[in-house]
RNA sequence: GGAGGGUUGCCAGAGCGGACGAAUGGGACGGUCUCGAAAACCGUUGUGGUCGCAAGGCCACCGUGGGUUCAAAUCCCACACCCUCCGCCA
């Protein structure tokens, strides 16, 4: 969410922000009248109200001498007053209400660094490593949907037939690379970040901190009866974490990191990357998560980056990092990254990490503070990031170390996850 | 799921229609005293909105949302959460 002062204050640079988003502004218009009116109309209340409080502590003086005829006469008063009251009070909380509503689908505004662009074709490409477009043989040009069944470490059919479409599911040396991939991406971050095991079904209050609701409901697995949602990233309660807190200064940046399954809906792609593990409802993936001051935000997004691209390429995969242009950024984001991992097999780059600073826009959604070195409170800055995204790491590896010979080796920096064995089939 | 008890400021805890943004104690912070410290004593100690150049004023907040009343922490209703017992359960 904005800070509705700076819509009040400086409506051109805000409505300038989010243009270069490519998207209709006259919202801003709209909540700037909405705030207006509404402060208007809060002002006229808080007077009458005033003026009902003082009428009856007069009630209550007279009763106490006795006098109660005056008494009903300062009741009649004060009782039309409240009438009025209560018009006015109604009327300013639908307008505050209605600037909630439109401030929560406001996008953020991008940093002024963020590239400018139309879509994704736009992200520039920051940097390509370890890639060699004629390094890989024709063994590694297998997708790995043919490769899974082959080894039976990909059994989707029974998958469909357990769940429905997109669903997955991996077995033998295929659920051990998943879990191995889950389990190695927490260990390479330990050094910096706490480990949490966050509930997996949340409120709607949690959901709408990050940014899916209201907007994005239709993203997102709904359990109707208990009014819980499934978190579509451990990004949802790891910030939620310290919803409506005051952290303390001199713990921030506070860092986090969570392997949790992740559901997505996937509403509007339905027949897209149907097949292996490109797109799928349910996946794993570990998150790094901070809260920070805003001085910490930058120097952390960037530490976030380099650990994940460190990540990939310690499995001895080829990846590249873009920088997410204006038009392609998230409704949340002020500034974003994503890493792409290269399968040779299905010859595509995979998006496996998308890190992002959020500015304060989350943190005032969730109301989450700081006391900043002058006094009072701020908003907190958030930012996250997938460490690794296991499915389509999973598809990587098993395309890229596919052998010559047959079989998949299991690279070298997961080889302490295998039980003593070095293939994954 | 059933029965009962609870939810007040940083913490503990009083208040159960009017002078309560809220007693009292603890903690924290500042000061006095001291060579220094402890003790003692004094003081400060919430968040947000809005008006104002400012000083400051006004308003809101006692789990959440409604209601009753001239007036609600206090009465009524609903919901959420916590605790105890019963049931169920990995």
């Amino acid at each position: 969410m904005l800070d509705i002062r700076r819509i009040r204050t400086e409506p051109d640079v805000v409505k300038a922000a989010l243009a270069r988003r490519g998207i209709d502004v006259s919202d801003i218009d709209r909540v700037a009248e909405l705030d207006e009116r509404q402060r208007r109309l809060g002002v006229e209340r808080d007077e009458i109200r005033a003026q009902v409080k003082a009428l009856s502590k007069q009630v209550g003086q007279l009763h106490r001498d006795g006098r109660a005829t005056e008494a009903a006469e300062v009741q009649a008063e004060s009782r039309a007053l409240g009438e009025r009251e209560g018009e006015l009070a109604a009327e300013a909380a639908a307008a505050s209400a209605e600037v909630r509503e439109l401030l929560l689908r406001i996008p953020n505004t991008p940093h002024p660094d963020a590239p400018d662009g139309a879509g994704d074709a736009d992200n520039p490409v920051l940097r390509v490593t370890g890639f060699d477009p004629d390094g890989y043989g024709d063994h590694q040009r297998i997708p790995h949907w043919e490769l899974g069944p082959r080894y039976g470490i990909l059994d989707n059919e029974r998958a469909v037939k357990i769940s429905g479409a997109m669903f997955t599911m991996q077995r033998k040396g295929g659920a051990t690379l998943a879990r191995a991939l889950l389990q190695y991406a927490l260990d390479r971050n330990a050094d910096a970040f706490e480990e949490v095991r966050p509930p997996s079904l949340v409120s709607s209050e949690t959901l709408t901190a990050t940014g899916q609701l209201p907007k994005f409901a239709d993203d997102a697995y709904w359990v109707e009866r208990d009014d819980l949602w499934c978190i579509p990233t451990a990004e949802v309660p790891l910030t939620s974490i310290h919803r409506d807190e005051i952290v303390e200064t001199d713990e921030l940046p506070q860092r986090f990191m969570a392997a949790t399954s992740c559901y997505r809906r996937e509403a509007g792609s339905a027949g897209r990357d149907t097949r292996g593990m490109l797109r799928t409802h349910e996946f794993d993936k570990v998150e790094v998560f901070a809260y920070a001051t805003p001085e910490q935000a930058p120097d952390l997004l960037a530490e976030m980056v380099a650990r994940t691209e460190a990540t990939i390429g310690s499995l001895g995969l080829a990846y590249r990092t873009l920088e997410i242009c204006t038009g392609d950024m998230g409704q949340s984001h002020h500034r974003s990254f994503d890493v792409e991992v290269y399968a040779p097999g299905t010859d595509q780059w995979l998006e496996v990490s998308s890190i992002s600073w959020f500015a304060d826009y989350q943190a005032r959604r969730g109301n989450i503070r700081y006391r900043p070195g002058g006094g009072g409170t701020a908003m907190v800055h958030t930012l996250n990031g997938s460490a690794l995204a296991v499915p389509r790491v999973w598809a990587a590896i098993v395309e890229t170390y596919h052998r010559p010979d047959g079989g998949i080796d299991v690279p070298s920096a997961l080889l302490p996850y295998f039980r003593g064995s070095d293939r994954i089939a």
